[in-house]
DNA sequence: CATGAATGAGTATTCATTCAT
DNA sequence: CATGAATGAATACTCATTCAT
């Protein structure tokens, strides 16, 4: 009879948001987003739409939000404990854990190369990307580069993520015949075993 | 003021269709397809919507149509007039003209790759994909490797294909940081004068 | 922390009531009555939005309610305790203390306004004005007239009321600029002071 | 075969355009603006939801043109052609036509004291009070009053511009009972024939 | 051949109201 | 008594497509 608590509240809150969150990225990787309506995400979830916007004020924000996680995702995936400086084995390990993750979030990678090429997601993107990937990432490998001597560090740091993100992007939407684990090892080979 | 001959008739016709891909290629590639109004092409192409169905059937057969152009167009890219087999200089030449392409189509790449994400289009791709790519340009590179001596040819062009995607994309979305000319001379360097 | 008598449950109740009712006509007179939303009220309140639920079966429930408390506000106004014959003087503190009560209760006035020209509560305006502005004060008006030889006294009436409604709305939606207390020294003087 | 010409174009264009505006002031009169859905003047009208906002880009705008027309139809009320200074003819001139256009215009002026207590259209309302109302009216009655000796011919105006608003309104919201002429014969009686 | 007015199915969004706790 | 999550009917708005001229 009594109104549930506070905490009861919140947790139901937090459980539907996640609930929509992945059911809205699961649908926008496999539909596109401007093909994915928001009922279609409700009966996917299981509620009505009216809840959803009970979560989020607009699909707009739905988005952002998704994007956010996903962003706050993609951090998790590198440099998790240590001072950016990579050793070989780090970075023997980095990629064979960027692979490992991609193989397990197909749908999250899909949904970012989507966003990549939605160009009205284009300025959420460009801040984002110079915050995270720009700083983080790149500095990291640039370093690695540079203390292991190649030749010039920039661009190769350069050649690299883009060699990963076309990499990526094959597997992601050609998994079956994309042999992602042999090219892997050819990675791992020419560029911590020279 | 005679009336028009049948030929001239056929070149208007030819000139408009030309113009109504063009300027949906154009659009397509700036706003995102579902972003374009058939309105919106109608206008920046200075005729009316209906004149557009006069042309094609629908927006579907009109993007169909910017596919095939497209491959089309993409097919004159490589190996116009030789054997399919890939000298060294010949190899220099091709990425060169891949480059230089590159950048004067920057428009119709962005397109390409918003095609690959786009689910909806997802089967036409995947059929001109294996029609196109797959034979005549995968075979070419594969057949350069294999007689330069690459330690696995077919890994090697999976990867080569796969890292110039990921640079077309880079260069695409990034046009003015992402260092593509300094990049031209890497891959040069790396795979014609090892 | 005995259990509450009944009286205190009842009292707690009333004064919830009284809440709600003064809050949403609050809102109401500020946001007009459909773009005001329960939830707002029941934010405003302080209260939950089920809890409105408890107390009227409706939005439109709610509306009534206001209307009847108003109505009721509206004939405390004037003729508290006197026979329904004005003389001067009466006529004088009558006007004084419309003028006074107009002053206080801007949103009141500006709910009434709207109710007057919301066309679903047309009828529930209607069923109250005939029976409250018609009998009571309508007619202390129109005696007052005749008893002072005003040439004639029903027409006198109409004006004058309808005059006073002018000058209502005018002050209403536009406080700042209306010289209210000016117009009331003329009120008076033209129809006190003759 | 051959398309319309621009002018035919034009033609039906303003129209539809009046039909849209007409049908909307109709039904935004009969049940006040934010019952009324677009659904309803398209039916009203004959016409289809979509073809609405081929004229007007949303509910908002077709409300703004709405009064926009109204205002100007207002504006051609009174003063005509003569330069601004009312004779006592003029005058007696001036109330009949007012009155005679009200009666002939009741869904206007309903929909004008809508908007004066619809919150959400209060700024668009005080730009053209101030702009029309404030300039040209009032001007005309003040010098009018103050060539006619009355006593403080500035709150005169005020005064006979409020008592107005409210017979105007009393009328509008009450036309069978209203004593309309005779009310109109005692205006001119009192401001006219002192 | 060409035009743009007209249609209507589809989508996002709002909000009164219900109900499990 | 009280809460706020959940529902769904209602509504504004979009846009591919048709068609009279």
């Amino acid at each position: 009879m009594s109104p549930r608590t506070k905490e009861q509240y919140a947790k139901i809150r937090e459980d539907r948001r996640e609930l929509i969150l992945g059911t809205a990225l699961e649908l926008f990787a496999k539909q596109g987003i401007s093909h994915t309506t928001i009922q279609q995400i409700a009966k996917k979830a299981g509620i009505s739409k009216g809840l959803i916007y009970n979560y989020f004020t607009s699909k707009e924000e739905l988005l952002e939000e998704i994007i956010k996680a996903s962003v706050k995702h993609l951090y998790a995936f590198f440099d998790p404990d240590h001072d950016g400086i990579l050793t070989t084995e780090e970075m023997v390990y980095f990629i064979e854990q960027q692979v490992r993750m991609l193989m397990l979030n197909i749908d999250f990678w899909k949904f970012l190369f989507m966003l990549l090429v939605q160009p009205s997601a284009q300025e959420l993107i460009r801040r984002f990307q110079s915050e995270i990937l720009s700083s983080g990432m790149w500095r990291m490998i640039a370093t690695y580069f540079r203390t292991h001597n190649f030749k010039d560090p920039e661009l190769e740091t350069w050649f690299f993520l883009a060699m990963l993100d076309g990499i990526y992007m094959n597997y992601v939407f050609n998994p079956e015949k994309f042999p992602i684990d042999r090219m892997k090892e050819l990675i791992i080979q020419r560029y911590c075993k020279p």
